[in-house]
DNA sequence: CATGCACCTTCCCTGCGGGGGAAGGTTTAA
DNA sequence: TTAAACCTTCCCCCGCAGGGAAGGTGCATG
């Protein structure tokens, strides 16, 4: 199959497609005569591991070692686990980080009179000293 | 003052003050007869309110509109508001996409056993059809 | 058989918000 | 005078994605 039709079926974009093989994340695809690139079955299953990985929020660097886990039987889960508790411990970091935003910023909009004075509990958070 | 002290008083990268004011964020800066960028009081200021708009995660886009209804004292409040409102909801919506990675993430990570073995839940997950 | 159109190829540019470092000029203190 | 600390511009890189140009290919239709 072509790379519109893997695109297709795994709903990504043929760039990203491209892209991921460029990155090394995917292996190179044979070619066709013309360069066409060529993939069969198996590829629409490695790039759907990819999608739900990136849907967990794991980088490009953790998904590469994740589909190399993925295609090594002899893996241990704890090697797997590891990554997944990695990349655990930076969404709960950053999810801390978010809410601790949010808190400040509901905070703010909700002082904030919005009206046609210029006065604003927004700006004087922002002009502290 | 020359830009490694301005860098100094805000806790800025020099790099970064530079970088500002090629995006626009801050005034270009005056300069002495040997092209040093010459700084006063003010510009610590404007730094600081840059910096604390980036703490609470605005995007330099939202900073040069707070930035300009702040030096405007004919701003209306509501102007202000709406732009932090519609960064609430950014944040609001990051906050949600996160909460839902680790959720996944949290219940995955307390299913893999974690040893030698190659069964892994995490595995079994993103290989799903 | 030719022409058009959808598809493919590579290449470079854009965005965000930084960071690193080279190559060279300036200021200041020893 | 010389060394160091500072400044300048310039281009490179990261992650992750998208846009679009310029040109080759495959296939149905007239």
């Amino acid at each position: 199959m072509n790379i519109g039709e893997l695109a297709e079926k795994t709903q990504l974009n043929a760039k990203m497609i491209r892209r991921y093989e460029e990155l090394g994340i995917i292996p190179k695809a044979s070619r066709s005569l013309s360069g066409y690139r060529q993939y069969g079955d198996k590829d629409v299953n490695v790039l759907i591991f990819v999608k739900r990985a990136r849907a967990l929020g794991f980088s490009m660097k953790d998904i590469k070692q994740l589909l190399s886990l993925w295609r090594n039987k002899t893996r241990s889960s704890a090697q797997v686990k590891s990554i997944a508790m990695k990349h655990q411990q930076e969404l709960t970091q950053k999810l801390t980080e978010i809410q601790a935003m949010l808190k400040t910023i509901n905070h703010l909009v909700h002082n904030c009179h919005g009206d046609d004075r210029p006065d604003c509990p927004i700006i004087e958070e922002l002009n502290k000293p």
